[in-house]
DNA sequence: TCGCTGACAGATTTCAATATCTGTCAGACA
DNA sequence: TGTCTGACAGATATTGAAATCTGTCAGCGA
C-alpha cells in the first residue's frame, strides 16, 4: 500500500541530483537530500554507505545517460571512417552542451572527473572500447590499416582529451575551436587510414 | 660605484624565483621579494607595475628556457619524422622532469597554466609554429604530406595536450603512460606521412 | 634631480570560535 | 522483524575580527 511513499535508491538518487541542480556540488548536503524527500538524513544512510558513494552514483547515471548516443553510433554499421568522425563530433558535442546548457552542473561533473575517480575511469574504459569496436569494423572493412586496435582506440581517445575532458572546458567556447577540431579529427581519419597512393 | 647593490629587474626576477621556490606561489609576497633583496616593497613597484606581471616575468622567464631545447630539434636537420618524434618525447619529458623534480614549482607552473594567460598563449603559439617548422622540413624531403601544415601542426600539438598541459600531470607518472605515449605518437606520424603502399 | 623609503587606504588572507555536516547506532514504531 | 528516527561524536565549513598584503605617493637623502 501507498508504494509511492517507499525510500528506494532511485527516489534518493532522483532528490539527490535536483538538490545537486539546486545548490551545487559544494553546497548539496546529505540532509537537504534527505529533507527534499521528507524522510531522515539516517535514512539515506541506510541505502547508500557514504556521501561519496551516493555522488558516485548520480555521477554514473549521467555518464550512462551521455555515453547512449555514443553507443548507438559505435554499434551501428555504414563506412567506418564517416562513423568514427560521426562518434567523436557527438562526444564533443554532448560534452559542450552540457557546459553551455547547466554550467552549475557541469561544474560539479568537472569535480567529479578531476577525482579522477572509479565511476569515471571506468566510463573512460567503456568510451575507449566504443572507438575500438569502430576501428576495429573499419579494418573488417579494409579502410583502417591498424596494428593494435585497442592501443590506437586509446591514442584517438588520448589525442582529443582537449575536446572532451572538463578540465579544457573553457577552450571549447571559443571561436577558433570548430577548425581546430576539423584539423585535429582530419589527422586522426588519416592515421588509420590504409595507404594507397 | 658599487654596482652589485643597484636594483635591476634582473636582480628582482632572481629573488622572486627564489622567494617562490621557498614559499610557494600562494604564500611568496611581494614584501618577501623585497626583504630577500633588502629594499623597501615600494622600490620593486618601480620595476614591476603590479604582482602580476613580476610573476608573469617570472614565468615567461622559465618557459623560454624549457622551450630551449626543442627550439633546437626544431632548427635541425635530419629526417622530420625521427626528428618530430624527438621533440614530442622531448617536450614530454621536460615537463615530466618538472613535476617531479621540483613539485612546489609545478604547482605554481600548473597554477599559471591554468589561468590560461597572455604569456602562456605565446608560448603555446612558439611550440606550434617549431613543429610547423619540422612539418614543413618533412614536406619538403617528401616524406610527410599535408594540406595546411599550420593547421596540422596545431592538430599535433593539441592531439598530445594530454602529456604536455599540467592538469593532467597527475597520469604521467602511471605505468601504463609510456605505452600509451608510444601509441599516440605512432598514429600521429602515420597522420602526415606520405602514402606508399 | 633621481631613486628609494615608509606610512597609508583598501583589498585580501588568516585564525579561532561557532555552526553545520557526516556517519553511527540504540531504540521507537508499525 | 525490519524500517526509520533522532541524538551524538568527530570532522568540516562558516564567519567575522584582526593581521597582512598590494599598490600609491609625498617626501627624504644622496
Amino acid at each position: 500500500m501507498n508504494e509511492a511513499v517507499v525510500l528506494t535508491p532511485e527516489r534518493i538518487l532522483e532528490a539527490t541530483e535536483d538538490v545537486l541542480r539546486r545548490f551545487g556540488l559544494s553546497k548539496a548536503t546529505v540532509v537537504d537530500v534527505a529533507r527534499a524527500l521528507d524522510v531522515s538524513h539516517g535514512s539515506v544512510y541506510r541505502h547508500f554507505p557514504s556521501k561519496a558513494s551516493l555522488r558516485d552514483a548520480v555521477a554514473k547515471r549521467w555518464l550512462d545517460r551521455a555515453n547512449e548516443p555514443l553507443c548507438k553510433i559505435a554499434a551501428g554499421s555504414g563506412p567506418a571512417p564517416e562513423r568514427l568522425e560521426k562518434w567523436l563530433r557527438t562526444a564533443f558535442s554532448i560534452k559542450q552542451k552540457k557546459v553551455c546548457d547547466d554550467p552549475e552542473m557541469f561544474a560539479t561533473y568537472l569535480a567529479l572527473a578531476q577525482d579522477a575517480r572509479e565511476v569515471v575511469e571506468a566510463y573512460k574504459d567503456k568510451q575507449v572500447d566504443l572507438i575500438a569496436k569502430i576501428l576495429s569494423d573499419g579494418v573488417a572493412q579494409g579502410v583502417f590499416e591498424i596494428d593494435n586496435v585497442k592501443a590506437t582506440a586509446r591514442a584517438v581517445f588520448d589525442a582529443t582529451v582537449r575536446y572532451h575532458h572538463p578540465a579544457h572546458a573553457e577552450e571549447w567556447a571559443k571561436p577558433e575551436c570548430p577548425s581546430r577540431i576539423d584539423a585535429l579529427i582530419a589527422l586522426l581519419l588519416r592515421g588509420v587510414r590504409v595507404c594507397k597512393p
